[in-house]
DNA sequence: CTGAAAGCGCTAACAG
DNA sequence: CTGTTAGCGCTTTCAG
């Protein structure tokens, strides 16, 4: 600050951090063979890859991802794109992908689009600044310059929680592992048909926001009219899902719809709340309604009576993702057509079907 | 493929990714203005920027990520460790990250440690050669190498969920937000004390790995010795938690213990478990057995009877190590001693206090 | 306020 | 199997 003549005395300032260079001079190798030794051990003479390993070992050695990323063209970033956390359904889905990528050296970018196109696009577009490997999507429908930059970014897409189904003419951008909400919604109106309930509900929150619980509706009354039943009885709600909102769903429709006999709520979160209401009211379940939810959580064996509830597979769903992102990113796996997982209405005690029906073929 | 003399008309083969370059010629600026303008907007002139921002948007630019941090030495990552995401604690306290991080540009990266050290050095290895800007983590318990590699990477890091007390020797990495779990273990013994409870069990699962678990059961044990009650009733299970465990954990006790008169669970889900496994078995809460839960999920006042239990201020942590992390990365925070957010006793129906003592002082 | 040069740390592509 | 040579795309200097 004074002295004129200061030698740059600068003893290394800053502390500076061990690169793959370093490793190299203390095993006595070319920096590329450190590369290698790390990276791609099968090239290295094991001697030297021993050095190698030690060295790196010693010198507390981290690779910059980020130099690795620019070199190579891509990261080991993985994105991973949710509506939302709140439903433990794609807690799950992030629970099975964690299990098999990490593992294989994948990070996990996480994502919450709150059910808007918008935000999605966003997303997509920051997190392909990182080159990932690859790229992991909730639902099949996004906005148009979503599917071009995904398009152009010629990596692969997986698409989960929904069907592409051609005829629907929404394509599948690459891969697609899911299950088709429309059908779910024809079958669980089936099914509470065939248990004789004729007044039968649909409840939901934010139901135009999310494309999957659109289709569910339309499903569901496409069925319920088929069937000659009346197919306006719809709850809604714009709060996000809880079992507060649950409780307030059933008091309304209960209300609005009097004649009403079975609900099929939006998840089984809603349908929970509901038959805590029901309890709280004296409104016997199912003798007076009949509730069903949909995704299977833990609680719904448990509650009192266990709730009919729609399984579908959510665990495995993101441990397959996982797996065809893997074999792609392998590139033992090309093209692949949409994958079906399918559900199952799972029959509890909260839909029991009266006696005389029992007797009919399902 | 056979052709000899086969020109070289290569015309473009691979679809080169738009650079900032691509963007400056696009403007007729230099990169660097291009980059300043697209960073750094007060430092370029109104109308350069607006050439550029045009140029980026006619091109479809999108910035590298990799490039930028190897660069500039950092990136916008932002490393998030959880032990696991099946508590929705966890799940919780990352919405809470979620809601602001991303909003100032940040990524979050996703680890599960699975409670154990070895995966969360691991992990903390690898997201540093991501370079990133911060780190959180969760609880105050690392290896040795880890707490080394985080105090040479130089970077903010954030523990919550736990607090480090100077006193007990555990001194915070950097910032800290949490609360104390054994406060919360003596808490509890003297709430359920003054209930009138003398017979009082503590269950929880995979206790001895999480050693916030272990903290809390330090405090409830202490608590009860003071108090010159049975400290010993301790059930424990080695499965992740969940309802069935729950149910599984009071039979064992009761079977155990058929003098305990009050459990202590390690969370709501459990909890719940233990209340519906009651209720099946006729055995009356708090009557016969008082059940109290923690962290007050939104299902503990709708069961039936609700559940007493130990509210934490879930979100909020998320938020508050959001918000105390940007402030530091705006480098308008300094060292700053760990924040204890506290916890509350939620005293519902579960463990009603019986007649003869509501009338002692608390 | 704008520009030119240099290089971040690593790996692809070639040679040996 | 090992080494050399060039950059990857951006931002940090440092000059205008």
């Amino acid at each position: 600050m004074s002295s004129p003549t200061s030698r740059s005395t600068v003893t290394g300032r800053k502390r500076q951090r061990v690169t793959i260079a370093d490793v190299a001079r203390h095993a006595g190798v070319a920096t590329m063979t450190a590369s290698r030794a790390l990276n791609r051990p099968e090239m290295v003479s094991e001697e030297l890859r021993a050095r190698v390993l030690q060295a790196a070992d010693d010198l507390n050695y981290i690779p910059d991802r980020a130099a690795g990323g620019l070199a190579s063209g891509t990261s080991l970033a993985l994105p991973v794109l949710v509506p939302t956390l709140h439903h433990s359904v794609y807690v799950q889905i992030l629970e099975g992908l964690q299990e098999r990528l990490p593992a294989s050296g994948y990070q996990i970018m996480l994502g919450s689009t709150e059910y808007s196109r918008e935000k999605e696009e966003k997303l997509v577009e920051v997190f392909l600044g990182w080159r990932p490997s690859g790229i992991v999507l909730s639902g099949i429908d996004h906005s148009e310059r979503t599917v071009r930059l995904l398009k152009s970014a010629g990596i692969p897409v997986v698409e989960i929680m929904d069907l592409a189904v051609a005829s629907e003419q929404s394509q599948a951008l690459d891969l697609n592992i899911g299950f088709s909400h429309a059908v779910v919604g024809e079958a669980v109106v089936r099914y509470l048909a065939s248990c004789g309930y004729r007044h039968v509900a649909y409840a939901g929150t934010l139901t135009e926001l999310d494309p999957r619980s659109v289709r569910r509706i339309h499903g569901f009354q496409t069925a319920l009219m088929r069937l000659g039943l009346p197919h306006h009885l719809i709850g809604r709600s714009d709060l996000p899902s809880s079992l507060a909102v649950g409780r307030d769903l059933v008091t309304d429709l209960l209300h609005r719809h009097p004649e009403m006999d079975a609900v099929f709520f939006a998840n089984d979160e809603l349908a929970a709340g509901a038959l805590f209401e029901c309890q709280r009211r004296g409104i016997r379940v199912p003798e007076d309604l009949a509730i069903m939810g949909f995704s299977d959580e833990e609680i719904a064996s448990h509650l009192n009576p266990a709730l009919t509830t729609v399984r579908i597979p959510r665990h495995e769903m993101g441990r397959l993702a996982a797996d065809l992102l893997l074999a792609r990113l392998a590139g033992t796996l090309g093209a692949q057509p949409p994958i079906d997982v399918g559900f199952e209405i799972v029959q509890r005690l909260t839909t029991l079907a009266p006696p005389h029906l029992s007797q009919e073929p399902s």
